[in-house]
RNA sequence: GGCCCCAUCGUAUAGCGGCCUAGUACGCCGCCCUCUCACGGCGGUAACGCGGGUUCGAAUCCCGCUGGGGUCACCA
């Protein structure tokens, strides 16, 4: 064994010539949020926009926590968005395997070569050991560990293995200041003793995180690691320990950071896993499209231009860079993330948003598997109509729910019944308008048409305004105060059904 | 508590020493359009945390303070 040194610092660094390669590198442990999306996100628009890699790499050495559902739930995230990989798991590659689960040996391999040549050590000391020596010398116990084991003799180690103790395994840090030059903040300084030697590996060999990220960001030649801002005061052990990696010919260069700020929730708080808007399925259920809840994320803490913040992916991969990146944390504003994605909703093209309406329609048990044709025609003219009124696509499902409802089962609203009058006035207007349509030859029943008779009849006729005119109509049609366009919506509905509604509200007018 | 990060309207941001009597977007308020609701259009509300410097000149640079956040595991 060579002399317990910390390694040297000559790693070379990355520079602006050396190809781009990120990675995303999660630990499935739970339903993907959006703050983890939004690093995937940053990560995958800085290699499309330097034309670098990819790498999508598993961190799943917490056999306890991580799980196969949660697994599949990232990939599922990822293609929704359509953030895509060149090397990673399911694709492949040449640095794989791509689940640290199955790099047992690559990293065993690697810790025997760290402990041949000094830089990692065994210690033995307990928790408790380490707070009472603490104590004893009347230090702040949450200090942390005390580099107590670090020049163990050999006959100290045989006898704490003889009380049947086994050892940890620890990276010695260097006793001095340890700067990098962060992509998002700027030159960041550690003070020397602010880290103490951190554990590698558990007693029972298993490698820990600390030791298996920075391993595989080596081996896979990570040139930018771009991740959450919590793994920030990490980065002096992750530097320590690519010294140490680059001396035993295992790193190439040490990578360039940059700390993306939080996404915090409400109050002042990083939005947490037990909030619902944490949840990238949550917003997508909501009815959020890919384009939208894409566009929103970047906003937070990046931004395309002074004047704009509606862009498309492709916009975003054109004049994304981390350096413009903000360090501040930045609220998530579900108002804000709506209107966005109601912009992108009125954007798509009216065949697109059709299709895209679909799943909403049978999360609602408005439709079944399959359209039938008669669904497929309501639908073809009914997205036009609520295209440009919503900024979620589960509002779309909704405000056009009545037109897929039998006539008989129509929900009618009690606030459909109030504001439009004294009732017998309400009853004149439903004759007036009954009998004016009844007049309309079904083959003539269209927007224009309905629209004429029902204005004739009714605010010519009636003399009533048009809003108190039509709002009764739209009451019996809709069972709402508010819906899609009233003479369209007629149309779609046909005249049987339409006459029915009216004769059926009429009745429960009556009965009021 | 140690270490580290952050600090422009309610929110997200533009601003990188003079173009700033601080721009844009969402929100909110008002008006217009109008069969409801939206969309769209127009107008309005609202911010440089505080104190010192540096400079002819500071939102912009420096220092301090205050405030907020994160991190200090044989989790990741």
């Amino acid at each position: 064994m060579s002399k317990p040194v910390p390694a040297p610092s000559d790693i070379p660094a990355v520079d602006a010539e050396t190809p781009v390669r990120v990675r995303f590198c999660p630990s499935p442990t739970g339903t993907p949020h959006v703050g983890l999306i939004r690093t995937a996100l940053f990560n995958w628009a800085y290699a499309r926009h330097t034309g670098g890699r990819m790498i999508f790499r598993i961190e799943d050495t917490d056999a306890a926590r991580d799980s196969e559902e949660s697994y599949q739930q990232l990939l599922e995230a990822l293609s929704w968005l359509g953030i895509d990989w060149d090397e990673g798991v399911e694709t492949g590659g040449p640095h794989g395997p791509y689940r640290q689960s199955q790099r047992g040996e690559i990293y065993q391999d690697v810790l025997s070569r760290l402990v041949e040549a000094g830089h990692v050590y065994e210690s033995f000391s307990s928790p408790e050991e380490v707070e009472q020596r603490h104590q004893a010398a009347g230090r702040d116990p949450k200090l942390g560990y005390d580099n107590f084991d670090r020049d163990l003799t050999q006959e100290q180690k045989e006898a704490f293995r003889a009380e049947g103790r086994q050892p940890v395994l620890r990276l010695r840090m260097p006793d001095e200041d340890l700067s990098f030059v962060d992509l998002v903040r700027g030159e960041i300084t550690f003070q020397a003793g602010s880290s103490p030697d951190f554990v590698v590996a558990r007693a029972n060999g298993a490698p820990l995180y600390t030791l298996v990220n920075p391993v595989d960001d080596a081996l896979m030649e990570i040139t930018h690691v771009l991740r959450g801002e919590d793994l920030l005061s990490s980065t002096p052990r992750q530097i320590a320990l690519y010294r140490a990696l680059h001396a035993v010919g295992v790193a190439k260069h040490m990578p360039a950071f940059g700390h993306l700020p939080y996404v915090m929730g409400e109050g002042n708080k990083k939005l947490s896993k037990r909030d619902p808007e944490s949840n990238l399925f949550h917003h997508r259920d909501r009815g959020f499209v890919r384009e939208g809840l894409l566009n929103y994320l970047a906003l937070l803490g990046w931004s395309l231009s002074a004047d704009e913040d509606i862009f498309t992916v492709d916009e975003l991969v054109e004049h994304f860079d981390v350096k413009d990146v903000l360090g501040n944390p930045a609220r998530f504003d579900s108002k804000k993330a709506e209107a966005i994605n109601g912009t992108h909703i009125r954007r798509l093209q009216p065949g697109d948003f059709r299709d895209r309406l679909v799943p909403y329609l049978q999360a609602d048990g408005l439709v079944g598997e399959d359209l039938t044709e008669e669904q497929g025609r309501i639908l073809d003219g009914a997205a036009p109509l609520v295209q440009e009124r919503i900024a979620l696509l589960s509002e779309g499902a909704d405000m056009m729910a009545f037109l897929f409802r039998p006539d008989e089962s129509l929900v009618v609203e009690d606030k459909a019944f109030s504001g439009l009058g004294e009732k017998d006035a309400v009853l004149e207007t439903l004759d007036a308008a009954s009998g004016a349509l009844e007049k309309l030859d079904a083959s003539a029943w269209a927007t224009e048409s309905i629209e004429e008779a029902l204005r004739e009849a009714l605010v010519e006729g009636l003399g009533l305004k048009p809003r108190k005119a039509f709002g009764a109509v739209r009451s019996a049609v809709s069972g709402r105060k508010v819906s899609p366009p009233l003479f369209e919506s007629m149309e779609l509905l046909g005249k049987e059904s339409s006459m029915a509604r009216l004769a059926r509200f009429r009745r429960m007018m009556e009965a009021r």
